[in-house]
Formats: C-alpha cells, structure tokens, sequence
DNA sequence: ATAAACCCTTGAGTTTACTCTAAGTCAAGC
DNA sequence: GCTTGACTTAGAGTAAACTCAAGGGTTTAT
C-alpha cells in the first residue's frame, strides 16, 4: 500500500491531480486508511498506468472515465472497451503519422535557417 | 487573396479562430480591402502552414507568437529561431517516442480485451 | 436598390484539466 | 502532551485555446 506521497513520487502526478482524478471517476474505490488517509494498492497503480497512457496520448479524461465504468460492469461491457481502445489506437497512429509529416517539415525549417544563420555569420 | 471564408475551407480553422490568432499575433499585418475585409495572401498562407504545424505538434500559441515576432525583427533574431526550432524538435522527437511506448501498451492491451472477448463470447 | 450572405469589432462565455485555499484532522517524534 | 508535517474536504481560481453574441457595416446577385 502506499500513501499519496508515494504515488505522486511514482507517477509524476501531484496530490491535486490524484484527488481531482478520483472525483471525476478516473481511479475509482482507492481504499482508506483507519484515519481516511488514501491508500493505493498495486491494482491502483496499475489503473494509474493505463489512465496516464491513455492521457498522453489524447484521451479526454471524460472517455478515460467512461472505459473505467465499463471495466466496473463487468464482461458484458467488453466489446464496448475493445471498441474504445481500438479507435483510439486508430486514432493515435493516425496522429503519430500526422506528427512524423510535420517533424519533416520542421527539420526543414531548422536546416533552412540553420544555413541562412551560418551564412548571416560569415558577412559579418 | 483569399477571403477569410476561403481560409478557412484551405485549414479547417473557424473565422473565429483565424481572428483570434491574429489579435494574439500570430499571423500579423493581414490585408484589408476598401471595406475593411481581412485579404489573406499566399504568404500569409505559409505562414499559416508553418504555424498549424508548430501548434499541432504542441507548440503554445504564445510561443509560437514569439517565434513570428522574432522573424519580424530579421536577421539578428536568426540565432534565437533556430534554438525555438531545434529545442522545440527535440521535444518533438522525445514525445513521438514517449507515444511509439504507448502505442504498444495500447495494443497490448487491445489484443489482451480482444482474446477475453472471444473467449466470452463462445461461452454465451 | 434591396435582399441575402458575408464580414467587422468588442467583449463576454465555455471547456478542459488542473491548481490552490481554507479550515480542519491525523500521525510520528521528542 | 505537543509540535510538526502530512493528509482531508469543499469549493474557488487559473490558464490555454477557443467560441459565441450583439450590433452593425459591406458585397453581390437579382
């Protein structure tokens, strides 16, 4: 079990962020301590891995929530979860494509002025 | 020229946007005709080009502000793009990488919930 | 020349994802 | 037992990037 400390040192996330996240139904049933002090189990942390995933590559928290409530109902909700993860994977190579087109046209740009810098340099 | 209607079938941005990022300078000095509509030119295309690119690859609208107006001071702002565009590439590379990671967690887990599905589904 | 469609500005409102504040409770060391 | 530091809640505040509304001027097609 590990308190709240613990799991922003882990995750990078703050206190803030752990709680709102808990509000909005990201990590769900986080268990208490006899005080009410949080305490995160290794079944949490692992939920905190895929909800992080899921965020840095572009999932609203609101869809992120949703997959956690369907994970909550048990089987029957399975081919929705599929259905989620495998559009935003679509959705993710797409953008991962779109980001390679446009890293091209950057290192262009950065060879571009690059040159256009050195040669600024020399005249003076 | 184009007018701001046009503009915006060329990117997909609102009128609203395209105005929005002019107050926020953006995209500056853009055209007026006798009556005071917005006149784009195939230059402020390019620009335009340039700065969905550095915004879609998450770039802040403020420092993409800054970049526009170093290039309008000329020359002796060179050495100072080159570092926004070279620091702004590597954080792009390291970002296409942190999500390759993802995208292999989230496939995983796609083929993982598509097996429990299957295998769900032959049971009912 | 007039209707319909398009464009203008200013300023307020919205959404998302935090981030912080206040006022209080709990735990650990001396 | 007391202090110090970590934790709690509810609710307010913030930043970024739009997004919209109101009220009015411009263009174009008939």
């Amino acid at each position: 079990m590990y308190s709240i400390q613990e799991v922003c040192n882990k995750t990078g996330l703050t206190a803030h962020t752990l709680r709102y996240y808990e509000k909005e139904g990201l990590l769900t049933h986080v268990s208490r301590s006899s005080g009410g002090f949080r305490q995160y189990s290794d079944e949490d942390m692992e939920w905190l891995g895929l909800i992080c995933c899921l965020k840095n590559t572009g999932m609203p928290l609101q869809e992120i929530a949703r997959f956690v409530q369907l994970a909550h109902e048990g089987d029957e909700t399975l081919e929705e979860r599929v259905k989620l993860l495998k559009d935003h994977r679509e959705k993710l190579i797409a953008r991962m494509d779109e980001m390679q087109k446009y890293l091209e046209k950057i290192t262009w740009k950065v060879n571009f002025f690059s040159g256009k810098l050195a040669e600024y340099q020399k005249k003076k």
